[in-house]
DNA sequence: TGAGTGACTGTAA
DNA sequence: CTTACAGCCACTC
């Protein structure tokens, strides 16, 4: 069985944009969702690659840290997230167990 | 072709 | 609490 990557891929991004506004997930999670859980590594990867529809401003790691911010150019990935009614300190997001949305959680309801 | 790197996580000390 | 190590896979040089 080979691994299809662009599908992993394009099932990471698909999740991506479940994720609802004012709402932050973890790659982890993400990861989980999609039974690859040692591939978060990938995940990180496609939202470097992610096309603008998706949301990866969104996704933090499992501690609410904003790893990616970066990426993003600075400041620009907690201002988006600020935007969106998150609070942000520190790089990381405050109340974040509370903001926590979990992909399995859409996919089973 | 081999070595280095990274938007991660879990476990251990 | 922090620090360290291992596992994972794609990309770059």
């Amino acid at each position: 069985m080979e691994f299809d990557k662009e599908q992993f891929i394009k099932d990471i991004h698909a999740i991506t944009r479940l994720i609802p506004a004012g709402r932050v997930s973890s790659y982890g999670a993400i990861a989980t969702a999609l039974e690859q859980k040692r591939r978060v590594r990938m995940v990180g990867w496609a939202m470097n690659n992610c096309p603008e529809d998706v949301p990866a401003h969104r996704v933090l790691n499992r501690n609410g840290v904003l790893t990616g911010r970066a990426a993003f150019g600075g400041n620009l990935m907690v201002e988006l997230l600020r935007a969106e009614g998150i609070e942000v300190k520190d790089n990381k997001v405050v109340d974040f167990k509370t903001l926590y949305w979990d992909p399995l959680r859409d996919m089973d309801c």
